[in-house]
DNA sequence: ATTAAGGTAGACTGTTCGGTCTACAGTAGA
DNA sequence: TCTACTGTAGACCGAACAGTCTACCTTAAT
């Protein structure tokens, strides 16, 4: 912390922790090789840590904190409307997916490969995502949405889609993608606040069959 | 096969283990549990699959399959137009997630825990998403659309986003949503085939400082 | 100078896992 | 009836894993 800001030996094991869980699966990645990467002994993980249980708790806990601290307070900072803030949204995620060290959202993941019927990565992860979800809705009530509630949900389920998407296709298009398809969803939303219920409803009948 | 027909120990464990890989994470699943769930014993899994990994891969062809057969044969009996075929799409989606036994997409999860630089599963993973694309994209092509590729990219981004949702959710209100971006996406389709390209470059300069 | 904190190196342990092996039972066709 | 096939039951094996322990080193405050 003097001047040359050294990272710390819990700031090391994270970053690798992070990296491999994400990159290799949780499951699949072995203590060892979470040392070996993080240049750390055996034994200051489990003094920091207790359990790679506990590891992976704090690896969640320190994405969730990156995402709220860059949500609440890196972009309310550019000014500009809460429309152009909310397409800003994908422009980030495009350059979240093109890092070389990407490799999906450890939450996803994390709950991919864990019990999905109860657990404690379940609860986080749905957590996590709620509290995504409301600073998404407050941004689109800022943009003046008639049925907010709902216009906000489709933009998640675009971002999940998205951010799944560039995880199994390996590629930085599905944020651009994304994008087009948020303004698409807010170009109705202008257009016709209510007109979307009203379509939804005639070709249901159709699916009896399947 | 004679009148019973009871179910063969090849279906017995492909149904196991598809359920526990899904519910509980591949890595998580011991064999012995697949074994105790199926009701077979350790050494036919190893006569008919020879190792997890093989029984991995059959299950995600298996479900590959049963994809295929019901977009190539089922949905294509229902006569009614593409547009509404797509829709369709999304009830099914929502029939699937209501489910008791629904987890996620397992090819999603499988990538999601295994090494995403390279792999059989991330292979297999791409050349079934590849498969699902090109039949969602000889739908909207059926029904019109000019820019079709991009459309197709724009669905199908949603149908993952809702899998996942839905997944992490625990609920299948997520394919009622993606039904509703989906006529968003058709509806914009429809009016300005080529003015999405056009409006979405004028907030991209706002991103610079992220 | 001494002490205490926090680090490294790496041997060690108990458990669990994937996978193999032996022994045996039912069944159906030659 | 013999034989071949397909299955069960469960002991067993080696490897890998998460986690513990001992011994030692460095650093900084007392």
């Amino acid at each position: 912390m003097t001047k040359a800001a050294r990272k710390s030996t819990e700031e090391k094991l994270l970053l690798a922790a992070r990296r491999l869980f994400c990159q290799a699966g949780i499951h699949a990645t072995g203590i060892s090789r979470i040392l070996e990467e993080a240049g750390v002994a055996r034994r200051s993980l489990y003094t920091h840590y207790g359990s790679k249980e506990n590891l992976l708790k704090a690896v969640l806990d320190t994405e969730a904190s990156m995402w709220f601290h860059w949500f609440d307070l890196e972009l309310p900072d550019l000014k500009c409307s809460a429309r152009e803030r909310i397409l800003v949204l994908f422009d980030l995620l495009g350059k979240w997916f093109e890092k070389e060290d990407f490799f999906g959202c450890i939450f996803i993941n994390a709950v991919a490969e864990h019990e999905k019927d109860s657990g404690w990565v379940k609860d986080m992860a749905g957590a996590y995502r709620y509290q995504i979800i409301a600073r998404l809705q407050s941004l689109v009530v800022e943009s003046g949405a008639g049925n907010a509630d709902m216009v906000t949900q489709k933009l998640g389920l675009i971002i999940e889609g998205a951010i799944v998407t560039a995880m199994v296709t390996q590629s930085s298009k599905a944020a651009h993608i994304a994008r087009l398809a948020a303004e698409d969803i807010l170009r109705c939303m202008e257009c016709s606040p209510s007109q979307a219920e009203a379509a939804s409803s005639a070709t249901t009948a159709a699916m009896e069959s399947a």
